[in-house]
DNA sequence: TTATTAATATAACCCAAAGTTATGAAGTTG
DNA sequence: CAACTTCATAACTTTGGGTTATATTAATAA
């Protein structure tokens, strides 16, 4: 025998407000609606549920027993419904986002772990790659947002760039290097120091061969390659090696005091940090909760960045 | 945000079962119907439910959430179908009865304790009255069988009269009452021991008066009077007094041997005891179950007794 | 009893949607 | 890329839930 939840959920609202009347004004439907759907279920199960000729409706205990199960049905329904309105104003759900190595940790991972602390019921699973999976993954749907360095003209017609903050790159170097006492620092300056590079397929690493390049510097060597942001770091901070790093990423650290950013910019001045996304896919409100956060949070910091440029670096 | 639980009962079958093809199999209805329902829901809930573009349907996070609450309201519902075949068959209910008290304690109640051994589902709501609140009781639908003494002619139209004992009723008195050595019993003798009476608006009582004084018994003292049967069965087993009882229910108290039966009849002879039900009120099964019951025991009740009048009562 | 009141049942209608079959489109697999 | 599987769409029918208006009926008061 198998009954219509729908009715169920209607004999418990009927039986718990003590008759169809109350219970249409409880459920917001009308009186006749419910009277017919209760005579309706009776025939189906073939038996009365509440006691003939009495007015204030009197339910069997046949019927108290399937009220019963109404009841949670009704409770599992309204469950339900809680779920999708959490999900729709973004208090749960799942972002999946992903962007080059040494921005999500350097920058990113950090912002992600305040925004977690507001919003526990927002999962988010963050992986590493560049631009071009990016692309591929955003589009077969497996990537909500994409934090990438890219110039605008890179952006394919499918996507949307916000741009977060102003593509910088310097040259790092473990705090106390002899090169930051030195106010100008000249080309014999880098190549006799060993290099650290970045991942060979990384914008990064681009930018460390086409910058150097660009201000003259032919030949270098490079004593350490690949590995995350933290081995960089590990071992930029305990050599005198120097190597390419977004400014926001060396600023960021700025509060541990190990390395320290040359006054010399490298790199694609046209290259910015933003948030790829696909323009026809709308965005889950969780994705969009952590987009907004990001957003802000690269705000105060580029305000930030400008400030402590004005007071302190430039000023050295 | 109100969903319809069939739709999320559907949704809880195509995730277990791991897709609309399968699922629709497994509950009965076609493929495209369920294809819809899906696509359905997903526009109420504005989300995807399953990841776009993959073959074997793969869920959502969100969508396994909602599957869960499904499955909850799947499982009520079946519950609630337990429930009414489970009613339907008979397996569980409840029985409203009534009946005359010295029936229902003397015979019926051992009955029903048995009954109840087979079927501790069905539960059983016992009341006492005589005829006229028998009517009434079965007319408003507060009874659903009463077991009753009544003349055929005395059965309204709207009911249906099933006997299930020839009506006989006896003089009674305790065992090794002086009388029941004398192998005749004269006027006398009756009138020289004191009376029990059954309670005045009893069948039983007037049967008392009809009965003593259709044999010439017109004058007679009455100690006690009132009472439910043990009290009548505590006085009479202590005192020589006389009753009038049923013979049924004297010859069910054989075992315990505190009481006998006088070898006279008395009372109405075309008053017999049966079940009485309301012609329209169709049944429950439970009911029918319990009626069936009692048929059956007042047979094999009948034939015991018919066999133990031939060998025993009249030989002596 | 009868009149009043409140609650429930019925009627007649409309429309959303569930069910169907037939068919098209899109992944998956060899 | 061809074959296969699985899902989506189209077009149509039918069920039944929603509505308002109205009739019944039970409880209550007079």
């Amino acid at each position: 025998m198998k009954l219509d939840p729908r009715h169920l959920e209607i004999l418990a609202a009927v039986v718990d407000n003590g008759g169809v009347t109350e219970a249409a004004r409880a459920i917001g439907k009308s009186q006749p609606s419910l009277s017919r759907t209760i005579t309706l279920l009776e025939n189906r199960v073939d038996r009365p549920l509440f006691a003939s000729n009495k007015r204030p409706l009197v339910p069997t205990e046949f019927c108290l027993q399937l009220a019963a199960e109404g009841r949670k049905i009704l409770k599992a329904n309204h469950a339900a419904g809680e779920i999708v309105s959490s999900y729709k104003s973004g208090r749960s759900g799942a972002v999946r986002l992903a962007g080059t190595p040494f921005f999500m940790d350097g920058v990113i991972s950090g912002m992600i772990a305040t925004f977690q602390t507001l919003h526990q019921d927002i999962r988010i699973d963050q992986s590493y790659c560049y631009p071009l999976d990016v692309f591929a993954d955003l589009r077969n749907g497996v990537l909500d947002l994409g934090i990438i360095p890219i110039r605008a003209s890179e952006v394919p017609d499918d996507m949307t760039f916000d741009q977060i903050l102003r593509g910088r790159n310097v040259i790092a170097c473990r705090a106390g290097h002899s090169l930051t006492r030195k106010s100008v620092v000249r080309l014999n300056d880098l190549t006799s120091y060993p290099w650290i590079a970045p991942p060979v397929d990384s914008p990064l690493y681009h930018d460390l061969r086409a910058g150097l390049e660009g201000i003259g510097v032919k030949h270098f060597k490079i004593s350490f390659t690949g590995g995350s942001l933290s081995a960089v770091i590990n071992v930029l901070s305990e050599s005198d090696a120097l190597t390419v790093l977004p400014y926001s990423v060396v600023f960021r650290m700025r509060p541990q005091n190990r390395l320290t950013a040359l006054s010399i910019r490298i790199g694609d001045p046209e290259r910015h940090l933003g948030i790829l996304t696909l323009t026809n896919n709308r965005l889950e409100p969780a994705a969009k909760r952590l987009m907004n956060y990001i957003t802000t949070e690269f705000k105060s910091l580029s305000a930030i960045i400008h400030h402590h440029e004005q007071n302190e670096l430039w000023r050295k």
